[in-house]
DNA sequence: GCTTAGCACTCTATAGTTAAGAGTGCTAGA
DNA sequence: TCTAGCACTCTTAACTATAGAGTGCTAAGC
């Protein structure tokens, strides 16, 4: 059987196998999962259905004569198929709720959720910001500095305030920034910063004729406010954590991954997926195409605001992890979140 | 001679093994002390030094019949006393200053003087934040939020931008508002935020009764927005830098080093020991207080704006580190930054 | 045809041994 | 006061032996 398909057995065993692996962190030989599988079993028959796991490359042996470890399929398989997902406990999850009433400031809610995830699985907990685009415009405020520069100001979800300084094209009076201000905060409170931009972009190519001096420059100096770059970033916590595991104590390795932390690019990329991809991810090892990242697992889910996702959030861990445990918890946390920062608006 | 002076001979003997450890890492023995010292002593003679270095606490060996090491107390002498600064050549300084005057944004300022200090010495660069006592108030803003609260826009230093929100007793019109702002721009702009919050302290407590009701509640409101904590902070880079030495190599110890840095508190303190000491501080090791640096050095120096310490930069690095380069470096960079920090005024 | 007992084999991990090398401290003589 | 000599200590690396875990294969049993 050399083939494609596993039978029942194969895979209960493959299962049984990633379980005991990712408690005791050792290769699994054909003795102890004959014992922990339940199947009555010998050894000897173990021995042959793994030959075949390895052969289909689930598992794989560091060396001769060693039990078996998962492979990235193997994990893959069993994260698809296999998997008893282990729900939070009711008083957990109140425990967790609670966690989240304490704070009001939004910034501090997404650092407290992602050293939540941190502390909980003792892995690295991580938030991305929520995205510019779908967030709603409260207030918007031009205060003139020195030469052609003006300080804008944005309220955003009732209590976040964003700062640009852009160089307008010449210098403006208060009054006249004020009735720009006073100007788009009438035509454009309520919606996200996109639609803003989207709906300032076009009526500046529409109707150039009939539209005042003043109106203008102030499409224009909302126009240069909107168009900002987008500079994601997310929140990360306990990524020393990971220092405490075996799978980590090659410290180049450690190094590459810390790295990829401090610049942020890579795992910035990594998040960005998963919010496009809508529900949970689960990147293993090297499936998440960054070499920092080879010895880890990453689990994330998108957390929404008004039916809106605007943000992920996850763990990073090694791929050995609990992903029984894991999945629900950054399911429950990201729901949390999301129901917090919706309290907010 | 066991006992308190050294002699000329000692002191220079210490001198070349600490400098050849620095350059090495590896324990220094008699007769590589013997070569590299130029005194045509033999080793023998050397040892006998050497025995008593370590009798007064200088040096020490690891183990029987390995070399000698310098300690804390070595590193100290040796810094005090011995060192042979290594000034940077002139090109040098050109080629740092090129890339002060590449950004404008402050913030942005600040953030390469700590990513410059960890590549050139490889090791972690660190930069506090101006502090905002020594900071001046260019403009205030208060803007209405809904219920009581009000988010007060501090303009600083020309081009920065502080946000704040606070609570007040009730709530107020636009144009209050504006009146309060105008009322401090008026009175209080180009003076330090701890000016402007001691000023604004004394008049409340001082013609209570002539004080129309407008005047007092700008005053109260600014009071509020002044007398915010104080959230210092620092910018750290290449602290990754330190996994690549042998001194970091036992992981427990490296962990707590980086759960310092997240923490940043330990960090900060230090950080601001060497504020209020004005001058260079260095820390070598234990020196510091904290075990988390114990087998650390830190070197530090106050940056001035205007004659004013607003703020530390650094570097933290193995104790073993190339003290005549770092010194000169750490030195430089604050006055570098110093500069370009003078030219946003 | 599937299962299993038996067995030879491989590989790791551990401990023990040995030898080389580096460096010391001490002593005695210059 | 300096130095040569020497016995001694300690680390490091290489090698060996051994126990243990686990495998793959074969042949027998159900």
């Amino acid at each position: 059987m050399a083939g494609q398909e596993l039978t029942e057995r194969a895979q209960h065993l493959l299962k049984v196998l990633v379980e005991r692996y990712i408690r005791d962190g050792a290769p699994v030989g054909s003795r102890t999962l004959s014992r922990d599988a339940k199947l009555d079993l010998s050894p000897a028959t173990i021995r042959n259905v793994m030959a075949d796991l390895e052969e289909l490359g689930l598992i794989q042996a560091p060396h001769t004569s060693a039990g078996r470890v998962p492979t990235v399929r193997g994990y893959r398989l069993f994260v698809d198929n296999l998997l008893t997902i282990n729900p939070l406990a009711e008083q957990e999850i109140d425990t967790l709720k609670a966690q989240f009433l304490r704070d009001a400031d939004p910034q501090r809610i997404i650092a407290s959720a992602s050293s939540l995830l941190s502390e909980i699985t003792s892995m690295a907990g991580v938030v991305m910001l929520p995205r510019r685009e779908v967030v709603a415009l409260r207030q918007i405020e031009f205060l003139p500095l020195s030469g052609n520069r003006v300080l804008v100001i944005l309220v955003v979800n009732e209590r976040e305030v964003q700062n640009r300084i852009i160089d307008t094209g010449r210098a403006y009076t208060s009054s006249e920034l004020t009735q720009a201000a006073n100007f788009i905060n009438e035509h454009f409170a309520g919606r996200t910063l996109r639609q803003v931009r989207d709906s300032l972009l076009r009526q500046m190519q529409a109707d150039r004729e009939d539209m005042d001096r003043l109106m203008r420059s102030a499409l224009e100096m909302a126009q240069k406010a909107f168009s900002a770059d987008d500079e994601d970033d997310y929140l990360m916590a306990g990524e020393t954590n990971l220092m405490g595991y075996a799978e980590m104590s090659d410290m180049e390795r450690l190094r590459q991954l810390f790295e990829a932390f401090a610049k942020k690019q890579d795992i910035l990329h990594l998040l960005d997926h998963s919010l496009s991809a809508k529900g949970m991810q689960i990147f293993i090892g090297n499936e998440s195409g960054y070499e920092a990242l080879d010895a880890c697992s990453v689990v994330t889910s998108p957390y929404t605001v008004q039916d809106q996702v605007v943000g992920v959030l996850g763990v990073i861990g090694p791929t050995r992890m609990a992903y029984g445990r894991v999945i629900p918890l950054v399911d429950i946390t990201a729901r949390l979140l999301g129901a917090a920062l919706n309290q907010e608006k």
